[in-house]
DNA sequence: ACTCAAAGTTAGCAGCGGCTAACTTGCGGG
DNA sequence: CCCGCAAGTTAGCCGCTGCTAACTTTGAGT
């Protein structure tokens, strides 16, 4: 019951930045076809230091490729995690949607919601979406 | 579309962290009388110090309240706060079996999830529960 | 009544993710 | 061509949440 439930708190919150940057950065490149520092600034709203630090740690843990004044491109695995990630954001909401959530709370809560999410999860969610509930044996 | 949809990243993390806290102290009176450092340790698997730091500052927050080498209690505020998100807690992991998930992923999720659900999608998770699924009109 | 182990505290370190301030670079318009 | 502004970087700060190591306090068992 204890313990090995929790040991996501430290590790799994930087993970979860490193999901929501790689989401920005694949939006960017797919609206704009590039992604700069000033869009993820915007998409966040912090500073231009604060991107620059994070970036940084990306491509350290390689999942971004970047270079002094150059736009910023993800690598192979940081364009798996992205589109891993757009993927579980987009059944969460729709999801949520489905079980009657206004459209402006379903973009909210599933950007805090789905770094949580399981794969069995996420399949439950898959499958209400397609086939309603299960029966009720409660 | 962009910013204020964050925002939530820093400040949100550490309240994260208390909610965790004051349900976890809440248990442990509900279950052994009293709550212990110790019963911490356990439940989060981290250190004797982290614990002390962590608590320290929920005192600091006016959440609990402690003496060195004295049982940590919670502040009507803190009791307030514990009740709260372990209704939450209680109703995100009902939902989540509702949809077929196991009790064993229910539990480890909604840990993670119930944090990002704000008071719409909560009510709509409770809807659910009473009455099923609400039409679809995609 | 003492002792000693367990519980708790304190000090000090590290990494993350924010920030501001000061600097450098690069580029577009005059 | 060059100049200035916007974009980006770097340095240095702070707080949080972890840690280890060394200390103090408490209390239980002989």
């Amino acid at each position: 019951m204890t313990s090995r439930t929790y040991r996501r708190t430290r590790s799994d919150h930087a993970s979860e930045i490193a999901e929501d940057y790689v989401e920005a950065i694949a939006d960017a490149i797919a609206t704009h076809g590039l992604c700069r520092s000033m869009d993820l600034v915007a998409h966040f709203d912090v500073t231009h230091a604060t991107v620059s630090n994070t970036v940084g740690r990306l491509q350290r843990d390689g999942l971004v490729e970047t270079a002094p004044y150059q736009p910023i491109s993800l690598t192979a695995k940081g364009k798996r995690l992205a589109s891993q990630s757009q993927k579980r954001h987009e059944v969460v909401k729709a999801f949520l949607k489905r079980i009657g959530v206004s459209d402006r709370a379903a973009e909210i809560d599933s950007e805090g919601i789905e770094h949580h999410v399981s794969r069995q999860t996420l399949a439950a969610m898959r499958k209400v979406l397609a086939d309603g509930l299960p029966p009720d044996r409660s």
